[in-house]
DNA sequence: TTGTACGCGTTATCAT
DNA sequence: ATGATAACGCGTACAA
């Protein structure tokens, strides 16, 4: 201990034990004399003595981090991930390292590959969608490294997914839209090649078709989860004739354009126009008026799907399905007569 | 080369040098024959060979790993940061790990302090308002660690700040609303103990006190930077009679909260009152009427910030001052008669 | 200009 | 149950 940190050797003269005797007590080795293991244990207290994870990941080959891996997801979204996830991680030895990926690079698989070896983490975090390709998996699971995917439907095994049933969740959001009185409901659908587009649409037409009513193909309009785009096709289906009374949008920033597009044309919502979103962003609490819209329970998945990460075999079992769940605000109302 | 990646030691084998020659190639030694160093490179590619950052950093005793540590800041300017961040880090062997800290907690310091100590960053990026705490920069200053402090006004040395001049951006913005016409400014402060909200403050206070405007107490309401606390002052100001022609709010989630406010009581932004927030943040972009602003440049802060974490003694100089500018959007209008 | 020997702090192997 | 010794992959004295 000359300067800086102790290290197991400190701490091992110490104890008059071997280093290896104090990397056992480190790890919870099961074969341990009990006075062995309170003596070593006093004296890394005394001497204030913490494992340095650098050492620990050259020889592990193994590193104390978990990744969040993300390309081109919501902001709000990914702030909520790294929150679950710090608080799955917190009181462990594990940092959080972000890495997006621009998934239309040709070099993203090449990119993931060369982050994964070098890095060597102890596990990631897939969002979507890009961990919704099937490959990128394959990719973790090859290097050795353990993943878990998140997303809008169970996209692995319990112990690599978390997921949210969003086609459930929005077949209830628009049965209430129909309970209300709403016939005429336009769609703002999720861009081609999200699973969550795909799974709320699906659950858009669940809910039509059982109350018996029939998608017209001219008040669903094509999105990018944007704002822009949330504006731009609320400003196609509102030149509809007869208006759409009510708009499901695939996330609630697309929700916050319709709003903003049904403003600009002097539309009151939700007198005019009833309008719900999907994810409950703080956007959608502080659109005006307040918008209805469906909790994506995103925290909740961030933070087990690190404590799957981290979890050791005897560990009890995180769950991989989480339910969503309709918030009312003040963007929906009964139609206009 | 048996399992795995390649490593120096099969590098140097292929190469019929040493180890030590191959680790001079990697770090760039001046002192070195043209042809040996050709030849490790051909060796390096042909085998794809990259270093081993985890064996690096126990050597080096430093990590490639870049921090951000920040405390309760807003989620959108968090995300801008890591955003800035990584660009600053693209190209690089450098990775950002991020670690929120709670500034309420007793253990704060502690805390700081075992992860520096813990995971030897190679620096960190320190977020306001933890950045103002120069007992932090101190800690990290003790520690080893390279730092940038990020703030509303110069926190440090240029080769350890990046920052804006809020003060002199506030002057002017709300030297514009006075230019449009208003005299009754309401403004909607900052926390204290937030640098940024003294700067912003004092800023108003110098538009006023140029135009020959006194500063009416009772037009000055307290906020936390959330979206309640802009919505909770909005309503007390606007409670004033006379009423407030234009508020200033420091933030743009305050800036929502009173455009919410005047919207729940019937008043037409910009029409009735006149709205600044300051951030540009996408809320700002995204509110009813779009919200005029002003730009924190806090990508840009973050990118140099990165770049000076990661700088060697013969790179140029980044910027440690950053402009900031008024954006003009849609919720400033000349005050009614 | 290049190579040898060793240290960084930990875990793993194989003894006892 | 515990210990000696060898990895792990790279950097640095110091020597050549």
């Amino acid at each position: 201990m000359r300067s800086g940190q102790p290290t197991i050797n400190d701490v091992a003269r110490l104890a008059g034990v071997s280093k290896k005797t104090v990397s056992r007590v480190i790890n919870r080795s099961p074969l341990l004399g009990p006075d062995t293991r309170a003596q070593v244990e006093a004296v890394i207290g005394q001497l204030g003595y913490v494992p340095n994870p650098q050492a620990r990941a050259l020889a592990l080959r193994r590193n104390f981090l978990v990744g969040l891996v993300h390309d081109n997801a919501n902001a709000q979204t990914v702030m909520s991930v790294q929150r679950g996830m710090l608080e799955g991680l917190r009181g462990t030895e594990f940092e959080m390292v972000v890495r997006p990926l621009d998934r239309d690079a040709a070099t993203m698989s090449a990119d993931l590959r060369h982050f994964l070896e070098r890095q060597r983490l102890h596990g990631v975090l897939l969002l979507p969608p890009i961990s919704e390709d099937d490959a990128v998996a394959a990719l973790c699971a090859e290097l050795g490294c353990r993943y878990v995917r998140m997303g809008s439907a169970p996209l692995d095994d319990a112990a690599r997914s978390v997921a949210s049933d969003d086609r459930a969740a929005v077949r209830s959001a628009v049965a209430f839209l129909i309970e209300q009185g709403h016939r005429r409901i336009g769609l703002i659908a999720g861009p081609p090649g999200f699973r969550s587009g795909t799974e709320r649409r699906l659950g858009f037409e669940d809910a039509l078709a059982d109350a018996g009513l029939a998608v017209a193909e001219e008040l669903v309009a094509p999105g990018r989860y944007t704002f822009a785009s949330g504006l731009e096709a609320a400003e196609r289906l509102l030149d509809r004739v007869p208006r759409p009374t009510a708009i499901f949008a695939c996330n609630d920033e697309m929700a916050a354009g319709v709003i903003h597009a049904a403003h600009d044309r002097g539309l009151a919502v939700p007198r005019d126009l009833s309008v719900v979103g999907f994810d409950d962003t703080p956007t959608a609490a502080q659109a005006w008026p307040p918008l209805t819209t469906v909790r994506w329970p995103v925290v909740d998945m961030a933070r087990a799907a690190a404590r799957k990460l981290i979890a050791t075999p005897d560990a009890p079992d995180e769950p991989a399905l989480f339910p969503s769940a309709l918030v009312q605000r003040r963007s929906v109302s009964i139609p206009a007569a």
